[in-house]
DNA sequence: CCTCAGCATGTAATCGATTCCACGAGGAGG
DNA sequence: CCTCCTCGTGGAATCGATTACATGCTGAGG
């Protein structure tokens, strides 16, 4: 491989003046310009980004550390986060914890130790040392979706609060009393407050939630398939099942499935975080879609003026609730079934990414 | 951040001492080990990546890159590849094409500035002049699914072709015989092949293949849509549609949707590439396949072969037909209906990795 | 008691860039 | 004509590691 001194002695200059035409520095005659990038054309020569870093202390690389890779909703933010950082000249490394903190660990000291200039993660616990360590260093860090309460770093992520009282008022509406809920870890934000979020909801309707209606999950659909059929078990088993996240909602599908049971007949079901697979399934599933393509961006965002000297913000964006039939129908409200409202191309990757609808920041 | 230097300071050592102990060197004595570990352990110091790469001209990552990140195809491949790798000591970069190739070649040109050891892709055309040049210049690389016939590069891939075959008999079993593909790029071979296959098992049965019953779609979402579209406006529509991905599958399920038709009464669907939420879409889809996580290890597997100077072997496994019930029912041949077939357990991310179940393919 | 092998250690070169500083040439201004 | 500034350029230090080579010390063997 061709380095800068190849190029230099090509073009019969000194290394110096070759690093000026690369860094396009003013002070370069036009002849030196000209011999140096006949030079670079010929040797097909690319500057080594390994030794720029160790010069210039910068990677132009930011770490991202998802919880799942497998679930769509991460793979969309991944998406959103790797364009959006590609559109202000960084670059990405995706750090897949698959809900294990120890995983989150390895990924993250990788990545430091690669000396990334910035850290975007969706933490699967309540922080290990490492991390809280990271961020009292001073390491430009943005937690996206997720966030570690107690430490001083920016969070981008989305408010679910109304949408869920949406989907209560609906269920309520339908009918149903003896709500349960499939929650992701306690350790998660995201975890405990749609459980948070959802108890408030029922008590506006004096629907208490009771501790046999709180199944424990990890986020994970082998979870959410467990859970489901604890409820089944139960004497009063609930009519309908709230799954925290589109995983856990899959297992509670296979769980009810198994049984021989129907959705929403025999129990209702819906999802926080919206996949275009939702419109498809049998029944369509309601659920509360983020803002995720506009979290990722958001994130990218943040992170990139908290490395570049500029005071970095939090964004909280609205989550929203999609209507379909898991959840039963109501002939009153729902003379507009969904797959009329949501019109074909919003199934595409294009989905939730339409900055103007929705929007409140603070 | 502490440096080398500063550990030596620390443990009154040189930095070439520290280095040994780091690099756990043998001759080292068991005082100066001991200082150094715990000058290491006081100043909380991590070894500089970039630092250590530009010396050794290694960076012990992988490059992969893949064609689609909302695919999950690719995305199961994904975490199968960064899982292997993880345990041969190697972190991956992915970089994601969208299915353009200005921006494969975007990840690739950036991947080499990053000076990877090696580089696994999934080429999203029929291979852009960098790439060869990459090959040719002697990179490490191997192709995964899809490859570039002419360049002299490990494959690591399935062989859909008994699959297809097996799926044509089940369509002729049922009665049809207007059979439609929705069709990948010409440039990619996944692309081409499964054209070639699924017309040469047509052909066993004396069914032709009109151009008119194959569309040209890109392997996503819309493709599909749009394409589907087009079968219904025929003067004699086909009775299935096969879809050469599973995107382009959800955009036919769209279209066919938006028609107010049904599948499989009106339409018959199957797809090439088996997900998890095949098993509860409305109704479940009849896929091929891919034993993907065993391709992704294996395609790391041979990647660091290469790098550490072993011979890499190319492979190819076999894919394997999955019967569900979205191409019509077959009283005979279909007296277990799939979701007793499959259990539950397997729609987890486990799926596909029993090599034992539903084998029904040579 | 001498020699030499081998071990522990340090010094310094090196990887491929960036960048500070010095220097010479040339032009402007006095 | 001299001075000084600017511009283009090259030399050399530097980033943080690894590693070849040199050196001093210890102990075994003759």
């Amino acid at each position: 491989m061709a380095s800068i001194k190849d190029v230099a002695a090509e073009a019969g200059v000194s290394v110096a003046t070759v690093s000026r035409v690369l860094n396009d520095h003013p002070s370069v005659s036009a002849d030196a310009r000209t011999r140096v990038l006949a030079a670079v054309e010929t040797l097909g020569y690319r500057p080594n980004a390994v030794a720029r870093s160790l010069r210039t202390d910068q990677t132009h690389t930011l770490g991202l550390v998802i919880s799942d890779v497998l679930n769509p909703y991460f793979t969309e933010l991944a998406r959103s986060v790797e364009e959006e950082a590609r559109a202000l000249g960084y670059s990405v490394i995706i750090g897949n914890a698959d809900e294990r903190p120890e995983l989150q660990d390895h990924h993250v000291r990788n990545l430091l130790d690669r000396r990334i200039d910035g850290l975007l993660v969706s933490p699967t616990d309540g922080g290990s040392p490492l991390m809280l360590d990271a961020a009292r260093a001073g390491t430009p860090m943005v937690f996206v979706d997720r966030w570690i309460p107690g430490v001083d770093v920016p969070v981008v992520r989305a408010d679910g609060r109304a949408a869920v009282r949406d989907l209560v008022a609906h269920l309520h509406g339908l009918g149903h009393r003896r709500l349960a809920i499939i929650a992701g870890p306690a350790a998660t934000t995201t975890g405990s407050e749609r459980v948070e979020a959802f108890r408030e909801a029922l008590a506006e309707y004096g629907i208490p939630l009771p501790d046999a209606y709180i199944g424990q999950g990890d986020f994970q659909a082998e979870s959410g398939r467990r859970v489901t059929e604890g409820f089944l078990d139960l004497a009063e088993p609930p009519e309908v099942v709230f799954a925290a996240d589109n995983l856990m909602a899959l297992g509670a599908l296979d769980a009810v499935r198994a049984r021989g049971l129907r959705v929403p007949c025999d129990i209702a079901l819906a999802a926080f975080d919206d996949i275009p697979w939702f419109v498809h399934t049998d029944p369509p599933i309601t659920a509360i879609a983020q803002p995720t393509g506009e979290l990722g961006r958001a994130a990218v965002r943040a992170l990139v003026d908290r490395i570049e000297g500029r005071p970095p913000q939090s964004v909280t964006l609205p989550a929203r609730l999609v209507v379909r039939r898991s959840c039963g129908e109501n002939p009153e409200q729902n003379q507009n079934p969904e797959q009329n409202q949501r019109p074909a191309q919003n199934q595409s990757r294009a989905q939730n990414e339409n900055p103007e609808q929705n929007r409140s920041t603070s």
